[in-house]
RNA sequence: GGGCAGGUGGCCGAGUGGACAAUGGCAGCAGACUGUAAAUCUGCCGGCGUAAGCCUACGGAGGUUCGAAUCCUCCCCUGCCCA
């Protein structure tokens, strides 16, 4: 048993940032072994965003660990939080859900996280439930829990406070009722981000004021978003999202900085340091397209990968055009009688750019070829010619049509 | 309730009567270069207009003025201090 108890402890410590307290861990787990009974790891999500990044697929992979494990993962929905407006995070006016938008975003979510998970395996369980029947009673006993400067210890609460942002009372009351689900829950792991180690404390604190055994908290790496600086996410626009073509994926990963492939090569994939760290000295671009095509693969299968690779190295390297272009019917009515058309129209109309002025901007720039050829005066009036490519900077490609 | 300081483009942050579609930084886009959509350098970076120019935009609503992001009035929001 001993065996079993430090192989799950090693699958388990790969990848996290801490365990606390390790020995805790390794007391749940005997105890699971002996009594025969999983252990129940809780891992929460605000319904407000339904789109899952590779930032948020970290702790998901740690819960697939667990699941393979054989342990019960509780998957819970923050739907309570989401109804009343979570303040968290820079953006103040969070908007506040409505069940039906939430219980989209929740069906999307689902879909995404079955990409990682076994569905069938993983419990939902909404906060709402015993949340919006928790008493004014029962709340203040919480708050009697905590003082006001061990909340303002979280780091988030201290900078605000030091910069003079404002922070509302009720956000006071997150980390409080996000301990409180630990309680309800029965949790004996909670997995976060580094940046949550407050709240999942707080369940600590919470379990052990009301008579429970303490959770295990295991925190999990912040991935850096694409611009190598902030952490990934969508409101930096710096994220890669798992729902997205694998191109899309391949080519935002060949967009991040060299200096933090090392990051992503050990929070991201399964291979080795010594190999990766040996590969990137070898050749960056080479090992940067190995961390795609491993990356990809986990989405969208192996030999997906490799043809996706393919085409980049057709397209960037080779500066080939894609093998699969899009068509855009060109509208009948700006093509003249002699089957012409202004140009800054025709990339307008594209669908590619977002205005006029920028149709211009980038055909004085340069950026706009038909079939390979620069042509850079908006007022030129080109032939339409059915199956020519129209390319607008590097990336955006379109297949002329006559439309009618 | 009172006093003080603030609210500017996707974000940060200058500007305090005309030269302001608004300095600068970040993000974004393009070009060059390259080892890749890395790095670096250069340019662009509200919309409409082939131009003159027009429209929208500096928390909101009015006002003063030939002219307002800038001055005045009221309102809304935030921080700090006092109660």
């Amino acid at each position: 048993m001993k065996a079993e108890i430090e192989r799950q402890i090693e699958i388990i410590k790969r990848n996290t940032v801490e365990i606390i307290e390790e020995e805790e861990l390794r007391e749940k787990i005997k105890k699971s072994l002996q009594t025969n009974t999983p252990l129940k790891v809780k891992y929460g999500i605000d319904p407000t965003a339904p789109d899952i990044h590779l930032g948020h697929t970290v702790p998901i992979k740690k819960l697939r660990d667990f699941q393979i494990l054989g342990h019960r993962i509780l998957f819970l929905i923050g739907d309570f939080t989401a109804r009343i407006g979570d303040p968290t995070g820079r953006k103040e006016t969070r908007p506040i859900l409505s069940v039906e938008e939430i219980n989209r975003n929740l069906t999307r979510y689902k879909e995404q996280v079955g990409k990682i998970l076994d569905l069938e395996k993983t419990e939902f369980v909404y906060n709402s439930h015993w949340l919006s029947k928790l008493s004014l009673e029962e709340l203040i006993k919480l708050t009697s829990i905590f003082t006001i400067a061990q909340i303002l210890e979280r780091e988030d609460f201290t900078m605000r406070y030091q910069s003079r942002k404002p922070i509302y009372l009720h956000e006071f009351l997150y980390p409080l009722l996000q301990g409180y689900d630990s309680y309800i829950l029965e949790a004996d792991i909670e997995i976060g981000a580094t940046e949550q180690k407050f709240n999942l404390l707080a369940g600590r604190t919470i379990q052990e004021a009301l008579g429970q055994s303490k959770q295990v908290v295991i925190t999990m790496p912040i991935l850096v978003g694409t611009d190598g600086k902030l952490k990934m996410s969508k409101s930096y626009n710096n994220h890669i999202p798992i729902e997205t073509t694998p191109e899309d994926m391949f080519g935002k990963i060949m967009s991040i900085p060299d200096d933090i492939m090392e990051d992503y090569f050990s929070i991201l994939t399964d291979i080795s340091p010594d190999i990766y760290k040996k590969k990137i000295k070898e050749n960056p671009r080479d090992a940067k397209s190995l961390l795609a095509r491993e990356i990809v693969k986990e989405y969208f299968g192996e030999s997906k990968a490799e043809e996706v690779e393919k085409e980049f190295i057709k397209v960037f390297r080779e500066k080939k055009a894609p093998s699969d272009i899009p068509e855009f019917e060109v509208p009948a009515n700006l093509i003249d009688e002699e089957g012409k058309v202004l140009l800054v129209e025709l990339v307008s109309s594209s669908g590619l750019v977002s205005s006029k002025s920028e149709a211009k901007r980038l055909i004085t720039q340069n950026a706009v070829k038909i079939e390979g050829k620069v042509i850079n005066d908006p007022y030129q009036k080109v032939e339409i010619k059915e199956g020519e490519i129209l390319k607008i900077g590097k990336r955006r490609f379109v297949k002329i049509k006559k439309g009618k």
